[in-house]
DNA sequence: GTGAAAGCGCTAACAC
DNA sequence: GTGTTAGCGCTTTCAC
């Protein structure tokens, strides 16, 4: 990189002599035509004729031209870029959403750009993410933790779809998955297949807000409650994040306390994870001794040992959903009315079930 | 969201009356300056008096101005994002270096934005990569499978650094780990505990080209031959892919055909997860009847079954340089020459190894 | 401390 | 088929 390093900014890098950076213009005058005619060629709108055509694209190989985004973006609006805005970037979940979105997002010629927004709320809010924001044609924003007054607020000014656990009030483009109806599920097959002592680690003791975790841990209590059965809060094992190394502790101190338990729903996959290391430092058996059942059907799931039965919430349909309706938006002449989907979960049955 | 769609590209989000964007002459005109103040004011450059510059923050407020970035790129030539790109996303080495790098990049005052390359060699040098590109500052790049050849023809136009297996003739900085001299370590324990039967799983059998794979199986035979004993060829295990169902697979096979191994190097921590799975299947005690140690110190080798012993190829060294070596090289005015980077990998000893 | 003019590189609209 | 004109929203001189 032989330049001077605001020349990369001015300048293109090296390769040809003159160190101003190579426009539309430089290839216009170098192809005999006007910029106009390289703009047609280079978008290939077809109303160029074949011989300066290739002329202009001559001169652009010669040159070096490439074209400038920045300037076109201004002029059109579009970036050709679609954001993806989760609080994380290393939870499998999503990375893994990240890859399934890039696959569908390319197919229609566009892509995709991940960025982080941190859990904390002001964060997901601030101007700052506004701000970065406008990079992008689209926005896909996962929302953790934000009341639906905190929501309504979210205004990206620009197509945006949310993903997170809960229904929010009209104007957004939703795509969620069934956090009760998965849980439930779950729960019940532990129930049906034997296990008496059913624990939820990761749940959340409070009702409050309508978290993923409030709402999985109340899919276990209704499952209690359909087999007619009491779901004893000290089941309810809080976490104080939802990662491997607080589920594995956290089961250290249930299975001393409450011996009896031999079913465990956990939260998420990653904490199934947690949660199925620690009955190995136990010498309990999985499933003999306890059955355990996670959330998210995260690919990690298939290659654990035991490997590790999941609520499957529809990520590919989820996916699907995602893509189609912000490129929906995105495309629109007309205004288009917000849309809610929500896939049907189903459990996906390994070794650590019964 | 009660706009038409292409109204979006040309017109801010409700809230106001008048639909049309707001610019900067806007915030101007109601503010009674004229439109280069407003930007002195929004960029705090202090050449502005106070009572002026609260005209103008309220006036700002009340028409919900927001800067558009594509013209103050187009003007100034930076967007304040560094971009990532990696071949994929769901890779936790990646993802878990994309959480360092958004840390250190964060803390520049910049963000980080991450996109997937794809492994093939040409959507890593695609002008559609070169594009995309365009609207960082400056871009890390992840690159696999590239030769020397291709490497020199990697030309972003913008400042760039490299990670990767192997070093680079010149021009880029570069920061790499020491796949050789990791792997050789790894090996060397293995055998100093013990094994006398050590394969590497995911391995090269071939030599040619200076891919992770191959430096890696590369570092597994140095140590056999600095203990004075024989690389068996027979030992290295190629995988058609390095995940874990591959490599689960793959030691079924090695140890019908090979049942006297009793150490096993994988070549990321993602294989050693699939190795570990194949031997619970096979009912082999690790680290008793078999050693396994990764590549890599990927977070989640610390919550296996057993735990992960593996290299850790200084992760968080790697992460420093890289964000320092790129912020140094975007805000240089003066030319600055390629540096290389390699940090010196140490063991993280767990439960797989004795 | 503030403003006027010029222009970043591109494309939409309309000529010819 | 091709060119001309105008302008996207911002910042960089350089005046006052």
């Amino acid at each position: 990189m032989g330049e001077s390093g605001d020349a990369w900014h001015t300048a293109r890098a090296a390769g040809h002599q003159d160190g101003g950076v190579v426009t539309m213009d430089d290839v216009a005058r170098a192809a005999g035509v006007s910029k106009i005619t390289v703009s047609n060629v280079v978008n290939g709108r077809n109303r160029v004729g074949e011989p300066t055509r290739l002329r202009v694209l001559q001169a652009i190989d010669e040159l070096g031209y490439e074209m400038n985004l920045a300037a076109r973006y201004l002029r059109v609006g579009r970036t050709g870029a679609i954001g993806l805005l989760v609080p994380e970037l290393e939870r499998p979940y999503f990375s893994q959403l990240a890859r399934r979105l890039a696959d569908r997002v390319e197919q229609h010629g566009m892509h995709l750009a991940v960025e982080r927004t941190g859990a904390l709320r002001e964060r997901q809010l601030s101007s700052v993410a506004k701000e970065r924001v406008q990079l992008y044609d689209g926005v896909v924003l996962s929302v953790t933790g934000l009341t639906p007054d905190d929501l309504r607020r979210v205004e990206l000014g620009r197509p945006a779809l949310l993903i997170g656990e809960r229904e929010v009030p009209g104007t957004f483009d939703h795509v969620l998955m069934d956090n009760v109806g998965g849980a439930e599920r779950a729960t019940a097959h532990l129930l049906e297949r034997g296990s008496r002592c059913v624990a939820v680690v990761g749940g959340a003791a409070q009702n409050e807000v309508a978290e993923m975790v409030t709402l999985r841990t109340q899919g276990w209590r209704r499952a209690h409650e359909a087999a007619g059965l009491a779901a004893d809060p000290d089941l309810v094992v809080e976490l104080e994040a939802l990662d491997m190394g607080f589920a594995r502790q956290a089961v250290h101190r249930l299975l001393t306390e409450r011996p009896e338990v031999d079913g465990i729903v956990a939260v998420t996959d990653v904490v199934a994870f947690g949660v199925l290391r620690a009955l190995a430092d136990l010498g309990r058996s999985v499933p003999g001794d306890v059955q355990v059942i996670g959330f998210d059907n995260v690919d990690e799931g298939e290659y654990s040992v035991p490997s590790l039965s999941s609520v499957e919430p529809g990520n590919d349909e989820m996916a699907d959903a995602i893509v189609e309706l912000l490129v929906r938006r995105i495309g629109a002449t007309e205004p288009v009315d917000a849309q809610v989907v929500m896939p049907t979960p189903r459990l996906v049955l390994r070794e650590s079930t019964r």
